[in-house]
DNA sequence: TAGATTGTTAATCGATTAACAATC
DNA sequence: TAGATTGTTAATCGATTAACAATC
């Protein structure tokens, strides 16, 4: 499978096309074109067959795709059935409810232990998943296999913190501290959650769609004044 | 100020922007380059440079940008200063983390009320938010602005409930469900913080690197083994 | 003034869309 | 078989990068 260098976008498209599977699977569909899927997502079919065809081919001329084995390659695809193991630290307020809340094991994840700092957590047991003490973590990473560290730190620490990992050989992150990682330059891979980000897009749109429709109502009652 | 279509990429780049620019306020740096800039963002200067001529000419040349200046020149364009007022639907684990940690204020948002079901939270306040009864939600609409949901229901109710607020006049979304509510065909503003396809987007990133380190050992092996 | 750096136009690169032969 | 729909090549479109005159 694959091999060949696959762009961003088309990435961030395949947890979409992975989801909306599922859906068609629940709702009973077991084969669908790439129009139609186009049609749902909001894609033209093109789009859909180019990234498809960039892992192979998945489909049947005449027919379509099988929407069963389709969701199992795209799954295969983004790494699901790898075993990968993570870790989190800080169980915060985010922290916590992503123990409580958030289905690792749904999405190919095997989420084995947390970390904190607070004497009143450690030893306890989060939604199945022990929380240690951040003592611990060092002997605990020699240990173990751990594929992706979930960063819900406080800001403060944030920075200090992932430098530590990337030390004891961490490489890849899911970032919710909102605070900027990345460095440019090395290949420590870093996912950022940053709300606020997300939030301000919103806002802008938000705006943007208001100073439109003031516009519209002005260029309205400029014509009406007209006649 | 704007007026021009911009596009998708560049609106989110500028919550980059503004992270970094208040970044390095903190670190009394009062003037940068876009050279400076980003370097530090992993963009070239050129990019930075087009992204700010969409909204005007905040820069000076020979001089670069001032920091503070350029950081509240973004903050208009992103609609920090218009004073959005927000409710949040579903007080649940990750409603509740976001009313405890998220400062909506810091971002121009101000959060007015959360919504529930549950008999024990309603009349209760989460860090200054009331928390009112499902019921009382359409009451409150018609008599208070609110410029965007937050949406931390359940999945199994997201779309309904989004249906019903939007035909209530709610026409911007902050969607925390997991599930996918963009209708292609409507201009209801819905921005996704889907956690799973941030996480599987990462998932891919790990493997291909994983793929990339075995298919480099292999190649070793092979040249080992043929001296 | 000379040096630095912008804003903007032109060139390049990459991603999306269209078209169509292959084929189920 | 005929109709439908893929996979893929070519054409178009849009975004990023490079270049440079303008100017602080």
């Amino acid at each position: 499978m694959k091999r060949i260098k696959v762009s961003n976008n088309v990435i961030r498209r395949l947890p979409r096309y992975l989801r909306k599977l599922d859906e068609l699977n629940e709702q009973g569909v077991s084969r669908i074109s790439s129009g139609e899927l186009g049609k749902q997502l909001g894609l033209t079919p093109s789009q859909i067959r180019q990234d498809f065809s960039c892992f192979g081919d998945f489909g049947q001329q005449g027919y379509g795709y099988n929407v069963n084995t389709l969701r199992q390659d795209i799954a295969t695809i983004l790494g699901m059935d790898r075993g990968f193991n993570a870790i989190l630290l800080g169980v915060g307020n985010i922290g916590n409810a992503l123990l409580q809340n958030f289905s690792f094991e749904e999405w190919g994840f095997s989420m084995k232990a947390a970390f904190d700092v607070k004497p009143e957590l450690i030893g306890k047991e989060v939604n199945g998943v022990p929380v240690l003490s951040q003592e611990q973590l060092s002997d605990y990473l020699q240990q173990n296999k751990v594929d992706v560290v979930v960063l819900c730190v406080p800001k403060e620490i944030a920075v200090k913190m992932t430098n530590d990992l990337i030390e004891q050989g961490i490489d890849a992150f899911w970032n919710f501290t909102n605070v900027e990682l990345t460095d440019p330059n090395s290949d420590v891979l870093v996912e950022n959650m940053h709300f606020s980000d997300s939030l301000l897009a919103l806002s802008y749109f938000v705006s943007d769609k208001a100073d439109e429709e003031l516009a519209r109502q002005n260029r309205q009652k400029r014509l009406n004044n007209r006649t």
